[in-house]
DNA sequence: AAGTCACTCAACCGCAGGACG
DNA sequence: GCGTCCTGCGGTTGAGTGACT
């Protein structure tokens, strides 16, 4: 079953385009425009998928494109992109122009990730790798773990062990922590863009992982410890997880910064500007689909972690009802 | 010189959503 | 409402290439 293949894959080519198919798609778009892919092939005599010969225009034969490398400029955009919306790469692709997000992708994947990395930050919450696992420790319990890690990390002299360490250091993490995955995966919970700090510090490639470390250049400072859930039943063993319902929340990066930061205590503003264009259907549930999960008989304890996040949403929407005017979630 | 490894990036894959009949 | 087609998207793969042993 499941959807039938776009196009025959026994009969058509794969693999690296050549000059000539590359020629023959490019006349054919400047007599016909874009569009239609699946006849493309057949109309520009092409053996090649259509959904190839898309791919092969958006990503490097379109004339407005850009085949240099990236500038700093343009690296430094999408590390703070990504620090906010994570890896929609379309999203960002769309703040370089020239650039596709095929290429965003890929310079993200080989070079800037790498270099997160090797700075100690990193590269899916943009915090210092020492704050990480020290909040992994607060959630989980596996505090030897951690700070094994982080004396090993302050003492190894070499980069590339670094980057060794902190590559197994989230290995360890994803692979112990199936039921946190969403910490992980979800850029946009511990990344606020509306805290002083990230208001104020712009990112730059010089800071120093030692002093992330030391903890002299961690701006972040972790909200994890305000213990708002109390969970009454715990072990007198295990480590209390400690953490609040807002340490949970997705930031907005399509709100307007004003009401982002009341109650934050904040007045900054961002040097990205991209968010107020952008369409972010797809972060956020919609707050009446959660009421009315609420609404519908899901038993939950009145303390439970789900029901903090629903008062604290129905509150949220009497303080701020422009959110469903502004947004068709 | 030959083999191995690491890296880059073009291309592929599968899924999701919108448009349309 | 349903099925089909088309397009967009993000994750992944693998060929090519240079560095290293």
């Amino acid at each position: 079953m499941g959807r039938p293949p776009c196009c025959d894959k026994s009969n058509v080519k794969k693999g690296l385009w050549t000059a000539e198919e590359d020629a023959k798609i490019l006349a054919y778009v400047a007599i016909h425009g874009v569009g239609n892919w699946s006849l493309i092939p057949k109309k520009a005599g092409l053996n090649r998928c259509g959904k190839s010969c898309r791919l092969r225009w958006t990503n490097y034969l379109r004339p407005d494109l850009k085949h240099d490398s990236f500038s700093p400029q343009e690296e430094e955009l999408i590390i703070q992109c990504h620090r906010i919306i994570g890896s929609r790469w379309s999203s960002i692709a769309r703040q370089l122009p020239g650039r596709t997000d095929n290429d965003v992708k890929n310079h993200w994947n080989t070079k800037l990730k790498k270099r997160l990395m090797k700075m100690g930050i990193d590269p899916v919450t943009h915090k210092p790798v020492s704050q990480v696992l020290s909040e992994f420790r607060n959630i989980s319990g596996h505090g030897n773990s951690s700070e094994t890690f982080v004396r090993n990390f302050k003492t190894e002299p070499s980069n590339n062990s670094i980057v060794t360490q902190t590559n197994s250091a989230w290995e360890m993490i994803r692979n112990t922590t199936s039921h946190h995955e969403s910490y992980y995966n979800s850029p946009m919970i511990f990344t606020n863009p509306t805290s002083p700090e990230f208001q104020t510090t712009p990112f730059h490639f010089s800071s120093n992982s030692n002093n992330l470390l030391n903890g002299t250049t961690s701006s972040c400072s972790s909200t994890s410890s305000s213990a708002s859930i109390t969970q009454p039943n715990q072990g007198a063993q295990a480590p209390v997880p400690t953490f609040c319902w807002s340490d949970f929340l997705l930031s907005d990066p399509v709100l307007p910064l004003n009401s982002q930061t009341q109650g934050v205590g904040s007045s900054a503003t961002s040097n990205l500007t991209f968010a107020q264009n952008e369409n972010f259907n797809s972060q956020a549930e919609s707050s009446s689909q959660k009421t009315a999960y609420k609404a519908s008989g899901t038993s939950h304890s009145a303390s439970s972690f789900v029901d903090e996040i629903l008062d604290k949403d129905q509150e949220m929407l009497s303080q701020f009802p422009q959110l469903l005017n502004d947004f068709d979630y």
